[in-house]
DNA sequence: TACATTTGACCTTT
DNA sequence: AAAGGTCAAATGTA
């Protein structure tokens, strides 16, 4: 893949060099033995070897935010919102859509747009049995990913459905939030292989995510000096990932068409997290799934997401030192 | 036992 | 009527 260096990113370069080094030297400290020293992250303790390893790869993952310009992008956001993704630029063939053949299906994920309140009417208040009463989605957001592997999103699914669909070769499986009813969360999604050679899953978001994962001690926040940078959050909550019977964000395994042992990478699919800073939390991350596929595409390794699963901790930090 | 998945039925939209 | 989206009982799993 070749690489060309927009103006934007060129004026981010330094930072972006500055992250790579941060992340490289933590590599460095950990592959000398995980010796029980303490690691310093910007002068400051570390921490665990697990917290380490999220640290090293947020310092890679922030270097590839300033490298697309996403942090004062807004609109790039929103662009991919409006389900057009498939123009998706800034940086370095981060562009999923570089898998997506199917132009015509563009037309058909914008005509499943819904609102909110349509996606489910089902009654609470008759005994009457209304399964399956729902308004079709007609208007507001979906974001559709096509993807050469199933790669999370930090968020825990509950599948509730698979349906097979007219023309389609693989079934579309439908999932809601693990928090609809705890949280009230009506975010949902579907997931559907739309090719075989190599395998491309699309994934179709629906709704935004209202509910909240609660802070866990591995979460990071990088050191953001520069006022531009105060809004920037990234973290890998591996807990959550833990709690949803995954190891690792960048590590994990998955099977081509198993839910549960998709890859979790702490990432949004939710533009109400990435368009709106205002509500900052320590559960706030602006990683987008372009920034994984840009991050597929910056890793110093071919098929990175394709083939993770050959890749435990110890050797993916093993490559970071080598690196 | 609690939670997740499977799967056929039910319902709405086209 | 066909297709697609959701529900919920049955089943599986840890």
């Amino acid at each position: 893949m070749e690489w060309s260096w927009p103006e934007s990113v060129l004026s981010n370069r330094e930072r972006m060099v500055e992250e790579l080094i941060q992340g490289r030297e933590l590599a460095s400290q950990l592959s000398r033995g995980f010796d029980n020293r303490p690691i310093l992250v910007n002068g400051v303790d570390g921490g665990s070897d697990e917290g380490t390893v999220n640290k090293i790869l947020g310092s890679f993952v922030n270097a590839l935010l300033i490298l697309n310009g996403k942090e004062c992008d807004q609109e790039f956001v929103s662009d991919q919102i409006q389900g057009n993704s498939n123009d998706v630029s800034g940086g370095g063939g981060a562009d999923s859509s570089s898998w997506d053949g199917n132009h015509d299906h563009a037309a058909a994920i914008k005509s499943e747009d819904y609102t909110e309140e349509e996606i489910s009417c089902k009654s609470t208040s008759t005994f009457e049995d209304r399964r399956g009463s729902y308004k079709r989605r007609k208007t507001s957001h979906s974001w559709t990913r096509d993807i050469p592997a199933l790669i999370a999103d930090g968020h825990a699914w509950r599948k509730y459905g698979q349906k097979n669909i007219h023309n389609a070769k693989h079934p579309r499986n439908y999932f809601r939030c693990t928090h609809k009813y705890d949280q009230a969360c009506k975010a949902t999604k579907q997931v559907q292989q739309v090719q075989d050679h190599p395998p491309v899953f699309r994934t179709t978001y629906y709704g935004t995510h209202t509910c909240r994962d609660y802070p866990k001690a591995s979460e990071l926040v990088l050191d953001c000096t520069s006022p531009r940078d105060s809004s920037k959050f990234i973290s890998f909550d591996n807990a959550n990932c833990l709690e949803n019977k995954q190891e690792h964000p960048f590590f994990t395994s998955f099977a081509s068409s198993s839910v549960k042992e998709e890859l979790i990478v702490k990432a949004t699919s939710d533009h109400t997290v990435t368009s709106h800073n205002n509500h900052s939390s320590p559960s706030d991350y602006l990683l987008s799934h372009d920034d994984l596929m840009a991050f597929d595409s910056f890793w110093p390794m071919s098929e990175f997401s394709s083939s993770i699963d050959q890749y435990d901790r110890d050797v993916f930090l093993k490559m970071i030192a080598e690196s």
